[in-house]
DNA sequence: TGTTAATTGACAGTATACTGACGATCTGGG
DNA sequence: CCCAGATCGTCAGTATACTGTCAATTAACA
């Protein structure tokens, strides 16, 4: 039997589908978050560069792309960028010339001390319109997903093995 | 009394922002979009407003922006590119000299029933790793989510009423 | 009716994303 | 020690996104 008479070809199945609704969220979420960062002229993805390079100095461009999941292609221009507004600094590594070790500098730092209630501003007021157990709930399975999902993306989270060369060890202790 | 002793500035806190996880999650589904429809050559917002093409014939560019809540500016460029592609066509209107109406073309219209299999099994495939009962749940949330964010979005999603114009009467029966 | 206001499509400029390629460099095997 | 393969940063090319602006055109109002 022919299944399902299968559905109309029509624009309403494009509003339930879930890539439709994760595209509309993500744009939703970097509204919100520019609007509550506006006085700092920074991205979301400068943010978590910006936060990644803040918990691991001397990181890589290539493991710092493995531990935000961020394309490495992308992150150049990014890196760039931060380092025109003095955020961060390039020093080339001593034992490997190929590569250009990041640091934060003294305005990155504060920078980012100061747009932290902002961006948990931004965060909390993507999930308002939800009754709070319905946060949890949502963020839970996101997770999950996220996760589960990792190795679909083009460049999957590594947080942890990707730091092995820096001598950090572990992540969690 | 100084609330919560204010976590510290570290990257763990971006991997549960619920900004960083739809982050994330667009570009998984736009990478397992691609990759089950990469014998068709479209991206999923050229399938987003060919589909809305075939829904609405004669719409022009700002209305189809409405309809599928895509930045309008952008939207200029995909349509260039679904013309380039013989997927659409353009014609002036009779009676707005500003105005050029959308329609598929033949071509358009075969791509689209042939391409709706491959769309399918991405969708699936987003939400594959969760439980049908989880999967159920986060979709609702985020239809929830995003029709309660609507209006914090740049281009908030008018289905109905950008349509009054083309004489479509509402948009269910 | 005539000027202003709003709308439409187009464009310039910036910022992500991803693909694929490239030279410089490091690493391992022989 | 030398070369094959892997890795690093970079770049070119394409596709979304968003901001802001512009000319042409239409609509609205005084």
């Amino acid at each position: 039997m022919p299944s399902k008479p299968s559905a109309p070809i029509t624009i309403d199945a494009v509003y339930d589908a879930p890539g439709y609704l994760f595209r509309r969220m993500q744009q939703i979420a970097v509204s919100i978050f520019m609007e509550e960062c506006k006085a700092f002229d920074l991205t979301p993805v400068q943010y978590a560069a910006l936060i990644a390079i803040h918990t691991h100095p001397g990181i890589d461009a290539t493991r710092l792309s493995a531990v935000i999941a961020f394309d490495r292609s992308t992150l150049g221009s990014v890196i760039e960028r931060l380092q025109a507004k003095d955020y961060i600094e390039r020093k080339p590594a001593p034992e490997d010339k190929r590569i250009k070790l990041l640091y934060l500098t003294k305005s990155g730092a504060a920078i980012l001390r100061e747009i932290i209630p902002a961006v948990e501003r931004a965060q909390a007021r993507m999930l308002e319109p939800l009754k709070p157990a319905d946060r949890k709930a949502l963020m839970g399975l996101l997770v999950q997903l996220v996760d589960l999902n990792n190795e679909a993306s083009r460049v999957p989270l590594r947080a942890e093995d990707a730091l092995e060369h820096l001598g950090k060890g572990g992540g969690g202790m």
